[in-house]
RNA sequence: GGAGAGGUGCUGGAGUGGCCGAACAGGGCUGACUGCUAAUCAGUUUCACCCCAAAAGGGUGACCGGGGUUCGAAUCCCCGCCUCUCCGCCA
């Protein structure tokens, strides 16, 4: 319940924040619980404090030989008293946990106010759409064309909205993962493996759960889940510790499978790598002080952005509005790279300032030099989204033979200059 | 998966029903003292919540987590989680 006086004292703040997301959230009710917590707490405590009293008296009479059975008597009622306010006090205690759990993040005063994408702001352009004197074709075409992608065969051992990479195919893929990570080593992040499984308590530190259950896979008869992003792994390490002030901002990437249920995704997106059940990503991770967060987010941004420029990717960079940031953010950025065949730009990072938000469900903090512990505040950002990088590469880069161009900063991790186009449509055997 | 041992404060480690928020040691902090460092001495050292306008003050709870027994639980019982040792199995 640590959270309660922070929620209390920052309550008007949540009113106005609700209204800027537009999401309904029943604060009233939220008061009225709270007040009646505070006057059973009271009322209770006045009954433990008369049990302790209690407590010291009947061996101290029984050392004198006198009877203790009227006190005792009398402290059995106490006991049973005591024990029927605990029950409400606990069943009040999760229903305010509950409602704070529920609550999403503060949007920092930056973040223009709006209900939709509608409202986002783009910041900046780097690049311009690739030229071609022939029109060019989805990357699935091109990749079930040229054997390095195959979808029929993942249905038939997985599902729909599963992929198969082949050959030169899951080269690109493991390629791009290598790429990424060697680059933001080069920029001190600390890389980090973790499990690709995650319980239910890491989930609720970063505000994927207790909303958003749905929108992930569960393992049946356990309290473990797969992951849906590795923000949830990383943001974990640190839980429950203090953290020494001097190690700030902490730097951490990782390469790991997604997992994401997809649930309200039905037919969008049908087609290609853009929306599956399973993809990699390389997450960037960001530990920081309160005073520092929000210059490590424009250098986070910059550090996704510098990987789409190094492969001569033209991209975007958008600022979320109110209501298009996700629950747990203050402030995101998105960056957005150009995809041909659809002639629109697509999500490939999304970059987070979560403020204390993650810190305080997580219990991470920092010690000062002087004065209190306090929560660290957690950033998170795709550096990037493997998978949508790889069929940028394929429309981008694509070639009217059906050959694919690989970009300079690639070819040394792929071991080729070109994936060489092929003459049908399905993956041979 | 089977058998056993165990989970106490910043750390090590006592504590088997009331005198335990917790001995003892180490560490940290404050002060004293000694050219400096070190040593020595004294003091101090958790967090959450409730009452109170606030401060001062008072109170409640917390010894892995959750239940139970009892007037009273770190201590007894049950369930769960985790760690260690041995055996089995396995990439």
């Amino acid at each position: 319940m640590h959270d309660l006086g922070y929620f209390r004292e920052h309550l008007a703040e949540f009113e106005k924040m609700a209204a800027d997301r537009g999401v309904a959230i029943d604060f009233a009710a939220f008061r009225a619980i709270d007040q009646e917590r505070r006057e059973r707490i009271t009322a209770a405590e006045r009954l433990k404090a008369q049990r302790n009293k209690a407590s010291e008296e009947i061996p101290r009479l029984k050392k004198a030989g006198q009877d203790a059975s009227a006190l005792l008597g009398e402290m059995k009622q106490v006991s049973e008293e005591i024990k029927r306010a605990d029950e409400r006090i606990s069943e009040l205690d999760a229903r305010l946990a509950d409602f704070m759990l529920t609550v999403p993040n503060r949007p920092h005063s930056s973040v223009p106010v709006g209900h939709d994408a509608a409202a986002n702001v783009e910041v900046r352009r780097w690049g311009a759409p690739p030229k071609f004197d022939f029109k060019p074709r989805p990357h699935w075409e091109i990749a079930e064309a040229a054997g390095i992608l195959d979808f029929q065969r993942a249905v038939k051992i997985t599902g729909a909205r599963f992929a198969v990479y082949r050959g030169l195919g899951a080269r690109l893929e493991r390629a791009l993962a290598a790429f990424f990570l060697d680059t933001h080593a080069a920029n001190g992040y600390t890389e980090i493996l973790p499990p690709f499984i995650v319980n239910s308590q890491t989930l609720t530190g970063v505000g994927q759960l207790p909303k958003f259950a749905a929108d992930m896979f569960h393992l049946e008869g356990t309290d473990l889940w797969l992951t849906p992003t590795s923000e949830a792994e990383l943001t974990s390490y640190y839980r429950d510790e203090t953290v020494d002030a001097d190690l700030l901002p902490i730097k951490m990437c990782a390469w790991t499978a997604c997992f994401r249920s997809e649930a309200g995704a039905a037919g969008k997106d049908t087609r290609g790598l853009k929306r599956q059940h399973q993809f990699q990503k390389v997450e960037m991770f960001k530990f920081t002080h309160p005073d520092r967060s929000y210059d490590e987010l424009e250098s986070l941004v910059a550090n996704a952005e510098a990987l789409l420029q190094k492969l001569g990717l033209h991209h975007r960079v958008v600022q979320l509005c109110t209501g298009d940031m996700g629950f747990a953010s203050s402030k995101t950025y998105d960056i957005e790279v150009w995809l041909p065949s659809a002639n629109e730009f697509m999500e490939i990072s999304s970059c987070s300032n979560t403020e204390a938000f993650q810190a305080r469900r997580s219990g991470i903090r920092f010690k000062p030099k002087t004065g209190k512990s306090e929560f660290v505040h957690t950033l998170n950002g795709s550096g990037l989204a493997v998978g949508r990088t790889w069929l940028a590469i394929i429309e981008n880069y694509q070639h009217a033979d059906g050959s694919v161009q690989i970009p300079q900063a690639l070819q040394s991790y792929l071991g080729t200059d070109r994936i060489p186009g092929g003459t049908g449509f399905s993956v041979p055997g």
